[in-house]
DNA sequence: GAAAAAACTTTACGCGCGTAAATTTTTGAG
DNA sequence: CTCAAAAATTTACGCGCGTAAAGTTTTTTC
């Protein structure tokens, strides 16, 4: 039916019947018109499939409609279930998420900041990478576009962060394992990327403190963003060493958890809170793969939800109030203890 | 230094010394102007950071440098590897990757064509959910936008396709085992999401007549992309059944073998090859995860690079052949076993 | 060193749309 | 039906840049 071609709003106006600041005025917002007018446009809108070029519409725009999405390591399911989570909220208010990956490094990460400021976008949900992070350059990334943290807190940087109470966690799992046996030990990295596995290890020797007992903390060393394998190999140079063989190990996440399960199943050691079992293993994340760890693991979960939904509202408030907000508030969720059979 | 605010090109020429249009060809390729000017603008560019607005720039540039890439599940880690792996081969040739994932949705990866669609990729890199797919309006956006596929094919659609050999996965697992211990039944999903699947289980059929035995298929049930769950629930109702319980398993894929061995373990059945085992259990993907299941798992390796780097060159192969191939392509690349412990 | 080639400058137009101002038409309350 | 308010139309400009054409300067070639 389209016996001409639509080559801008100026041709789509005409065969619609409307003048094309109107028209202009329906793509801004589909209410602004008259009911009848509008009618009209989305029967046009029917018969030729007409879209306003995004180009030209974000040059003449004072403000786009693209929310960056940052975080460190998308092929972390953990990170991929959150930007999803984060994603589809962005999009039903009507924006368009932009989700770029650090892939762990550094560089990437202010690859990605940069792409972002050239996009120009109303706001950015930002996930630092955290001890790697280029401090300097997150900060003034901060100052020009306006931008929430989540999940990794740089300190005062941001309009506002949003994570999950590390405390929380961890007394929760500490607490849980000196009441149901012989209190945990403590297994973590030598030098972790991320500042919350440092509020964990600072909380584990507080709640241990708290509930009598002498803190442990097993250091292991690796680097990058091989969470399993770390642990894995950890775990094994651990029970050479005649180590954590019985007890009880606290994880300081579930990707190390994961790495320590294999080793622990490699070496024939039963793991689980029966008489028969040679040691327990809890961890904090609540990893989506840790219900099919064997045995299916004992953690700590984030709210994602409600995570994500904080954030994204944060991040419209801070857009509606023109790129600042008074004070800078810090938001932390509690973790939600999940029982399984490693502990 | 900066005395003045730079707003646009033509203000960063003026303080560069340089005319306009010869900033614009430099911005375009920093090449096509004479050393002696190049440093002259760069120099400019190191006192100011002016970048020329994408903006305008897309809206006059008969193309844009941006390439989409479309996953049908980003959270499944087999999927974020491989955007990872052609992200970085995006980049390095220049271009902006454009990374959406369809969430497992027709509707979301529908949406994700249209948004494309508006930021007029150069050209899209695309790999389908499946049997799920509208193939009218992939059809479509198709003859649209310069699109190759990846893993997943969907016949005569795209201007190339760029896959595993299922075949070759499924030949080298069966043929292992058959050759190691008792033939594996075919352990899958009743409606597989994707056509990969009917690839495989074709192929283990073919593959065990040849090596002279009788197939056989169990088909569990289940929907939607959370395959560990479905593998696990239906691990469990095979040996409630009475089922599997000894001999050799072998999985359409790692994300389903994952739950199948968390079923075994959770019934203390023991898998691997060796004399005290109930069974064998062998997979095909090489999941990221697969390195650390209990035990590890024994999985036909997708050549992740290969196709990633096969896949990024034909679609720039088509974009500079201005949108169509001769002739459809379809590239499978071979799988490599992995021997681990389960099998 | 002169001529040819290459690179640059100046000038100008157009991309598709947001948006403002002035004017005309439509709407709805009384 | 009247009239004010609301909505639409007409006209016009500008956003920042790509790009073409014509003229000027610089570089290369022999």
């Amino acid at each position: 039916m389209p016996g001409e071609t639509i080559r801008n709003m100026e041709d789509f106006a005409s065969v619609s019947g409307i003048s094309r600041p109107t028209v202009s005025k329906y793509f801004n917002n589909p209410d602004s018109v008259r009911p009848k007018t509008r009618e009209r446009i989305e029967a046009a809108l029917d018969r030729y499939d007409y879209r306003p070029n995004i180009y030209a519409v974000n040059q003449n725009r004072q403000q786009t409609k693209n929310i960056g999405i940052v975080v460190p390591f998308l092929s972390d399911p953990f990170f991929s279930e959150i930007a999803r989570t984060i994603e589809t909220l962005v999009i039903e208010a009507g924006f368009r998420p932009i989700l770029l990956s650090s892939h762990g490094t550094s560089e990437q990460e202010i690859d990605n900041l940069e792409t972002l400021r050239s996009v120009k976008p109303a706001g950015v949900l930002f996930a630092p990478l955290g001890r790697a992070s280029d401090k300097l350059a997150i900060e003034t990334f901060c100052k020009n576009v306006p931008t929430v943290l989540f999940d990794s807190n740089l300190d005062g940087m941001g309009e506002a962060f949003i994570g999950s109470d590390n405390a929380s966690f961890v007394n929760q799992t500490v607490e849980y394992l000196c009441r149901s046996g012989t209190p945990p030990c403590f297994f973590e990295m030598r030098t972790p990327a991320n500042p919350n596995a440092n509020k964990r290890r600072t909380a584990y020797i507080e709640a241990m403190e708290r509930e009598g007992h002498d803190p442990v903390v097993h250091k292991v060393s690796g680097q990058g963003w091989g969470f399993e394998e770390i642990g894995r190999a950890g775990a094994h140079a651990a029970f050479d060493a005649g180590e954590l063989t019985n007890g009880t190990v606290l994880c300081s996440n579930d990707r190390l958890a994961i790495g320590f399960l294999a080793a622990a199943y490699e070496r024939g050691l039963r793991v689980g809170r029966g008489e028969e079992c040679d040691l327990r293993v809890a961890s904090h994340d609540d990893h989506p793969f840790s219900r099919f760890t064997c045995p299916s693991l004992t953690t700590a979960a984030h709210d994602y939800s409600a995570v994500a939904k904080h954030s994204v509202k944060s991040m419209f408030e801070l857009i509606e109030s023109g790129g600042h907000l008074n004070a800078r508030e810090e938001t932390l969720y509690p973790a939600r203890l999940i029982l399984r059979d490693s502990a």
